[in-house]
DNA sequence: CTGTTAGCGCGTTCAC
DNA sequence: GTGAACGCGCTAACAG
């Protein structure tokens, strides 16, 4: 298996050019006799042929790789996304080829800095950091490069990211709205990201809607996305509240899993009557007998914009970039 | 950004060579003067240099990427397998190629087609079909070959499985143990897979154990590993016991899922003192009220087996290909 | 210490 | 219809 164009051309006598006019289904064009064309069609049935894509990428200056770097795969949204954006990229021919940053700078960063080494033809990134790699600014970059997930102003490139401040404030007027009493907390974590703030912007308006006066004290924010700082922040919550809060809302699953670890540590169980709120849905949230309210990020439709956006030829940089904002969706559980 | 080697030796002056061993960090072999290597360096830190992949590839015949070949990754098993390899390869400046087959055949040779074309150095598949793809076989392909999660015999490559037989085993002694009058189900999708084989070996080992006579009757199983897989067990489980079952063991999340939701739809509830046993731990399990046991497979170790296997120069094919097998972990909630 | 050269396999252009 | 030649950027071997 797996014969080189030279060999083919070799071991049926044909020239390298004829061969390849075969392989490129150009036989028409130059006119190949029926014969010539069925000898090299027989040869290359019986003992194959792989292109060889390093020659094939050195002289054309393109790869036909689209390269992805995420924060992390083992949320269950990215996976989804990148499957998504897969099934897109096989239509193509196109490899995609992922890396995850581990929500770390410096990993963010070797993942880019290896990407765009490997001279990808398009570059997907889920930023964790405000700063931008210098080799991305710079216009000798190839690569069509879009941001997604996270807007930091500082890009300078097109982006891609949920509408999170619709999210937040649907989800939050739910939330008030079915809370008893109009009580409704929001446990933050990683905080400074923009896709977050705007998800906090969302919750501040539905309060500010439900006349509720004192929104600050209604928000809980941590550093770290992780089910640690949903314990955290649940504990202090109680701590404050010196009982359980009758409704939160969640910036993540990851949050969403300690707070209601914390919850059912420090009071023994968790209360069915409960009302709970998070971003990001999952299918195990079917479990809990609580009410829930999980806003869903529609993956199919930010890759499909995504996805469009890296075939683009690659903007000029410097431009602010134009950002795509897709909608959500409420999902409701136990209403 | 971005130079060629050529660009700045033509830049500075020096020659290709001179510029390559600075890059190489050779300077003291060949006893470059300091002041040649102080100007190349300078050169450097001011407009980047960048290797050019694809020319090293082509020239070296070597690609320095592991090709990743599995079924989905919004499987937390498999996503935490990805994170622990790629973390392994970064360390040795290796590219990881993840490429999901969905559990389909024909996504699964598309997907090996794509890599060995990118002619990775290594490949790991956890393969859905017995069947072999003729490439894989031929000893023209460079890279070593290495089965994982599910060792088909027909594969002719080394293989990193978990010991599902103990983990089955294990799980369905402490499942009787526990279960009032010592009934367990085992409910088992994708049930032709080699991996869900040792599963039901170490159940049944376990009920022979027990002094259960119809085992056969104790275990359900369908081919595909969904959510809908788990309703339609569980389902027609029901019907047949004309009651819920007091224990069951799911050969997965997805099916343990179903098999919850089924429950709850047609009882109304679910039982907290419902014994539950399941392949593959989740985080999320933690908010059931029920006793759990959950089988853990040891990501970061089979990540380990892999890259050595995969590190180590091909295997001649045609040898059977000897397996590791890596315990699984045990863990038990709410006892 | 530094420079030159050949060739990896492919796509393209031009000549027969 | 077919063949030959060039060059993409890199590495390695050898020649100073």
């Amino acid at each position: 298996m797996s014969k080189t164009v030279e060999e083919i051309a070799k071991a049926t006598g044909f020239s390298i050019t004829t061969v390849r006019f075969v392989i490129n289904g150009q036989t028409d064009r130059y006119r190949i006799s029926a014969k010539t064309r069925q000898a090299i069609e027989d040869y290359i049935a019986i003992h194959g042929y792989s292109i060889n894509h390093a020659a094939r990428s050195l002289k054309l200056a393109r790869t036909e790789t689209i390269g992805f770097v995420v924060p992390d795969l083992a949320n269950a949204y990215f996976a989804r996304l990148m499957a998504a954006l897969e099934a897109r990229c096989n239509e193509r021919n196109l490899l995609l080829l992922t890396l995850a940053s581990h929500e770390s700078p410096e990993l963010e960063n070797r993942a880019i800095t290896s990407l765009l080494e490997r001279d990808v033809d398009g570059l997907a990134i889920a930023p964790c950091q405000s700063v931008v790699l210098p080799q991305l600014r710079s216009n000798k970059t190839r690569a069509s490069i879009v941001a997604f997930d996270r807007g930091y102003p500082s890009w300078p490139f097109p982006a891609v990211v949920s509408d999170n401040y619709q999210g937040g404030l649907e989800m939050a007027r739910r939330m008030l709205q079915e809370s008893a009493g109009g009580e409704c907390f929001f446990l933050c974590a990683h905080a400074d990201s923009p896709s977050i703030q705007d998800r906090i912007r969302g919750f501040e308006t539905a309060c500010a809607e439900s006349g509720v006066d004192d929104v600050a004290s209604r928000i809980w924010t941590d550093a770290n996305d992780s089910p640690d700082a949903g314990r955290h922040l649940m504990r202090i919550l109680i701590d404050e509240l010196r009982r359980p809060p009758a409704a939160f809302m969640c910036s993540s699953l990851l949050v969403l899993e300690g707070a209601l670890l914390q919850l059912r540590e420090q009071m023994g169980n968790i209360d069915p009557a409960l009302l709970i709120g998070t971003f990001d849905d999952h299918a195990m949230l079917d479990l809990l007998p609580n009410r829930i309210v999980a806003v869903r990020q529609n993956e199919k439709a930010i890759a499909e914009r995504l996805f469009e956006r890296l075939l683009a030829p690659r903007d000029p940089v410097g431009l602010p970039g134009e950002t795509d904002t897709v909608p959500c969706e409420i999902i409701c559980r136990n209403f």
